[in-house]
DNA sequence: TTGTGTTTTACGACCTCC
DNA sequence: GGAGGTCGTAAAACACAA
């Protein structure tokens, strides 16, 4: 059995199952860096925000902190424009993200949850986009740019599951009357969706630091602030090295499952044609950001 | 059902760089 | 000073064993 919480994409699945009926292709993995994700080269002028901690992240932070080679080449070379529409209106625009277009073929399903008019019908049993969390906050940039919806919300997590399916179905705590909010109001903090969460994910494993362009896309795609998405992510790269603090620290792989390791748990091909990746790491050696 | 442990959001403190 | 990084932590949400 896969640990819901250790499984580094548990927390879309619990596979119960022994992974054998994945509600995705047979292998999921297979889909994961799909054929569509091959990158141009970047065009550097794109980069608001090259992959990786801001330069100078680089002088004290420890090798394993660092963002791993992925193929960050193109990464925000992509027309995504949700100002010109693509947001919450249907196409997500998230199909025009490498990292993204990476995942859509791995979990298609999810995805197209986020697709009102749902050209992909890929599961009947899938219920309506699942809209965004509430979130109530007096900071500057906290609250949601979504607005509160009535329509029902889709499982922010999988409960305990007979059907590999079933999870993606199971209503939660979003699709209550009253989603969670954060913690500066009634509620301490929200829940992100399923799809939300898969999206983050999906960019998380594309780059562990969002480029500044991407999170303002990714803030409105998701209607989720940029300082939730940025928050995510540092969240996230907390986890993993705490993960990665736990195996350094002897603790058995059941319980710890980097990132570092994600690829091999899905039995995914690399990420990045090796030119690539090469050029990647001679970016990242010479540093080379812009901001 | 309940108790307990883990994970997930969210924040503040503090840091470095521009 | 502002942005974004880590680190530590609070509390909600959740999983699971008893």
């Amino acid at each position: 059995m896969v640990s819901y919480y250790n499984h580094p994409f548990a927390m879309y699945q619990k596979n119960h199952s022994s992974g054998s009926n994945l509600p995705y292709s047979a292998s999921p993995s297979a889909a994961w860096y799909s054929s569509n994700y091959h990158h141009q080269p970047p065009n550097a002028a794109q980069f608001l925000d090259p992959d990786g901690p801001p330069q100078h992240m680089y002088h004290h932070y420890a090798p394993h902190m660092l963002p791993q080679p992925s193929p960050d080449w193109g990464h925000d070379n992509y027309t995504s424009s949700p100002q010109n529409g693509s947001l919450g209106t249907g196409s997500s625009g998230l199909g025009n993200s490498p990292g993204a277009a990476a995942f859509l073929s791995l979990n298609q399903a999810a995805s197209a949850q986020n697709e009102s008019n749902n050209h992909h019908h890929m599961n009947d049993a899938i219920p309506s986009l699942p809209s965004p969390p509430v979130t109530v906050h007096s900071g500057s940039d906290m609250s949601s740019p979504g607005a509160p919806s009535s329509s029902p919300q889709i499982s922010s997590r999988p409960t305990p599951v007979k059907s590999p399916y079933e999870w993606m179905k199971k209503p939660s705590y979003q699709s209550q009357p009253n989603p969670g909010k954060t913690r500066t109001k009634d509620k301490y903090r929200v829940v992100y969706t399923d799809h939300q969460r898969l999206e983050l994910e999906k960019e998380y494993h594309y780059t562990r630091y969002i480029t500044i362009r991407r999170k303002t896309e990714l803030s409105q795609i998701l209607s989720l602030s940029e300082r939730q998405v940025k928050i995510w992510f540092q969240n996230r790269r907390a986890k993993d090295r705490k993960q990665k603090k736990k195996v350094d620290t002897g603790m058995p792989m059941s319980a710890c499952q980097s990132s570092a390791n994600i690829s091999s748990l899905l039995d995914v091909k690399p990420k990045l044609d090796p030119a690539l990746h090469f050029q990647h790491l001679q970016m990242n050696s010479l540093g080379l950001r812009l901001r």
